[in-house]
DNA sequence: CGTTTACGTAGACTG
DNA sequence: TACGTAAACG
């Protein structure tokens, strides 16, 4: 839009004209379908900031985010743009539905009390139910995990089907058990109304439910939030479509954001067809596409476009780039895995060397453990790192273990807890501390569970019991701020950690970060829930270095970027993983996932596949190029050099190959080693030719020299 | 004797 | 890492 530039509103300032559209659209239902690397926050972000602009208050747009972190990104940006924005309420589904649950849960009939699990503590209670009824014979094999039957549990909750249409479409092996994993359903379903507990897919369920309910309740929420604007639509399921109806006014002020290639979460319910029939389901629904890609150069798009282009279900969008050349997408092929993590490392220091920011640099992967070696080979090296996905902060056991002391107090009839901070006595079993609870609830009512621990008639012989009551007794005031009760958990928690755990250091390191993030919230519920909910992301992990490089699951770069993107294991069974090869809308999913992956890099795209890999009880075996690369036009990619580019290492067997560097390297990575002094070990590692890198199971990461090490193989 | 604890082994996706 | 089994505990 040419001619005066001081009369344009700083929230359309800088944008092209689709985004300029859908940010000045009028009242009513928006679809924006952007395609990956189209500016997609950038356009919800001044859409926030447009509303403001026109007299919108603040507090009255709900911005809904897939994680916490998008939200609080997008405010911040759209602070920027407008300082009032600030006011602006957002974050995810779960953590919106906590709070209207908290609020207004009552009149559903929910104890203001509940406490918010996570599916570990599902697959605690599921653990618990098996055992109590029997379901599991001794020496049953083939019995489902608990693991297993609580993502079922969940999975046919939010695809809304029975158990039993879920085992056959998602489980077929499992029907014969279908009986027991009911039976196992629902003593898990009585357990959480008995104990007070709600689990992600309830936060969902009874939100519904309480809005469908309460008229009133609904129309008051519409005054309050008159714009509605949800980000990753493609990744929300049908009660999430649903609640986005029922919190949708009759002004019908909603506008959804996402992309039908970038669906990756139908594993856990996620529909395409809501953001396909949000114009049914809202008519008179203005569709904008996004079409201009700022973000990848022409050869990377080339690529993705042609991965994407082998989705069965087509899409009707080819991006184009606004970017200049670069180079092409590379397949780099290493001998095995350790080849590929060398040769990834090598590659980040030459850019390194180059200038490059490590903030610049991303390394994906299919799954948490597909990056293990590599993390291992940047230890080596002192390559600082941030890992995102894999093992969460809360599903830390000691960090659920401080949590448990919290969580007892907020509400007493949480047995699982109970149980879960009893065990960590010396001398209590399972066994005890059920009797334990037995004597809590026999002798009175819950508020005074925690003054009738002390006299219990274990506390004879558990002279702890009384430390441990004291400590509830102290909880209790209602004054207590989430920081100081955070504090007396850890005062008399850390103790305790020490005797549980031979490699307390590190554990207790993973629990300085409680206070601090207890110290942000006013009340206990809600620090309690924000942990559950959206815990920190990889906590303690390099909070020294400034800048790191970042490691990464497609599933958690989702909606990032970098300049370098590396992509390990572009391998059959690994992207594509083993359990998609037989399922054919789970392979849509890797694709679509596959294409998430490439479409994060915007200037240099290099995809790595070893050659070939060792398979617990199968040995070495060749590991074919993914299908999603094999399939795509050779031209798109950079083709190999005739010889290696980079010097492949050979395998551990082989290693006068790697010359005289390698030959004092006895030990394998991984390999569990026994040091006179330190006791047991595994090796992470080397630093140079001299020194190797242990992790001790009682005294942590060592570097000892080779020579005098002497390490034995344990 | 019932329980707890220590140990060895199979198995592991994504949130 | 989590589970199943066997030794050690009290």
């Amino acid at each position: 839009m040419p001619g005066d530039l001081f009369s344009e509103p700083a929230s359309l300032k800088g944008l092209n004209e689709a985004q300029r559209h859908a940010v000045s659209l009028g009242k009513g239902p928006i679809l924006v379908i952007a395609g990956a690397g189209t500016g997609k926050t950038r356009t919800l972000v001044h859409r926030v900031a447009y509303l403001v602009e026109q007299g919108e208050f603040p507090e009255s747009i709900l911005l809904l985010t897939f994680t916490r972190r998008a939200a609080e990104e997008m405010l911040i940006r759209a602070r920027a743009l407008n300082p009032a924005c600030a006011a602006v309420p957002g974050g995810t589904f779960h953590s919106v539905c906590h709070r209207l649950l908290r609020a207004y849960g009552e009149r559903i009939g929910l104890s203001q009390r509940f406490t918010v699990i996570d599916p570990a503590d599902c697959q605690q209670i599921i653990k618990g139910a098996v055992e109590e009824l029997g379901l599991k014979q001794a020496g049953e094999r083939r019995f489902p995990k608990n693991r297993t039957m609580a993502d079922l549990i969940s999975k046919s909750r939010n695809l809304e089907l029975s158990l039993e249409d879920t085992l056959e479409a998602h489980a077929a092996h499992l029907l014969d058990y279908g009986d027991r994993i009911s039976a196992a359903a629902k003593a898990y379903e009585q357990a959480k109304r008995e104990q007070h507990l709600v689990d992600y897919d309830d936060l969902l369920f009874l939100s519904e439910k309480l809005l469908q309910e309460h008229r009133d309740l609904r129309q008051d929420l519409h005054q309050r939030w008159r714009h509605l604007l949800v980000d990753e639509y493609q990744d929300t399921n049908a009660v999430q479509a649903r609640l986005v109806s029922l919190l949708t006014g009759p002004e019908r002020n909603v506008m959804v954001v996402g992309d039908d290639a970038q669906s990756i979460y139908a594993f856990r319910g996620a529909r395409l067809s809501n953001i396909l029939e949000f114009p049914q389901t809202f008519p008179g629904t203005r569709l904008v596409k996004l079409e201009r890609n700022y973000r990848s150069a022409q050869p990377i798009l080339d690529l993705t476009n042609a991965v994407i282009a082998q989705a069965r279900r087509r899409y009707d969008k080819r991006l184009y780039s606004e970017k200049s050349e670069g180079p092409k997408p590379e397949l780099l092929r290493a001998r095995d895995q350790r080849g590929q993590s060398r040769l990834v490392v090598e590659r980040i220091v030459k850019l390194l060397d180059r200038g490059v920011k490590p903030e610049r640099v991303a390394v994906l992967f299919r799954a948490g453990r597909d990056s293990f070696d590599l993390e291992n080979e940047l230890r080596a090296e002192w390559l600082p790192f941030v890992k995102y996905g894999g093992i969460r902060f809360v599903e830390l056991a000691h960090v659920k273990d401080a949590m448990a002391h919290l969580r007892v107090v907020a509400n007493p009839v949480d047995f699982l807890s109970w149980q879960r901070l009893l065990m960590l006595m010396p001398g209590v079993g399972p066994k005890t501390a059920q009797q334990i609870i037995a004597h809590l609830v026999a002798q009175g009512e819950p508020q005074d569970y925690a003054s009738r621990l002390a006299g219990a008639p274990q506390a004879k012989r558990l002279a702890q019991l009384a430390e441990l009551a004291a400590l509830m007794e102290d909880l209790r005031r209602p004054d207590l701020s989430p920081l100081k009760a955070v504090e007396k958990v850890l005062d008399y928690y850390a103790p305790v950690c020490q005797e549980a755990y031979e490699d307390y250091p590190r554990r207790l390191k993973d629990l300085e970060e409680l206070p601090a993030l207890a110290s942000q919230h006013a009340n206990l519920a809600e620090f309690m829930a924000e942990v559950v909910l959206d815990p920190p992301e990889a906590p303690g992990q390099s909070p020294l270095a400034a800048r790191p490089l970042t490691l990464s699951t497609v599933h958690s770069a989702k909606g990032k970027e970098w300049d370098h993107v590396f992509v390990l294991w572009a391998s059959e069974g690994r992207f594509p993983s083993f359990p998609s090869l037989e399922d054919e809308e789970a392979m849509e999913e890797e694709l679509r996932l596959f294409y998430v992956a490439c479409t994060r890099a915007a200037r240099e795209l290099v995809l790595l596949a070893p050659r070939e890999h060792y398979f617990e009880g199968a040995g070495w075996r060749p590991m074919p190029v993914s299908r999603f690369v094999d399939e795509v036009p050779p031209t798109l990619m950079s083709q190999p050099a005739a010889g290696p580019v980079f010097p492949v290492p050979e395998p551990d067997a082989q290693p006068a190959s790697r010359g005289s560097q390698s030959q004092a390297r006895t030990f394998g990575v991984g390999q569990k080693v026994r040091h006179q002094t330190f006791g047991r070990g595994k090796v992470m590692g080397y630093q140079g030719d001299a020194k190797i890198i242990v992790y001790f199971e009682k005294f942590g990461l060592k570097i000892l020299l080779l020579e005098f090490a002497n390490l034995q193989p344990a």
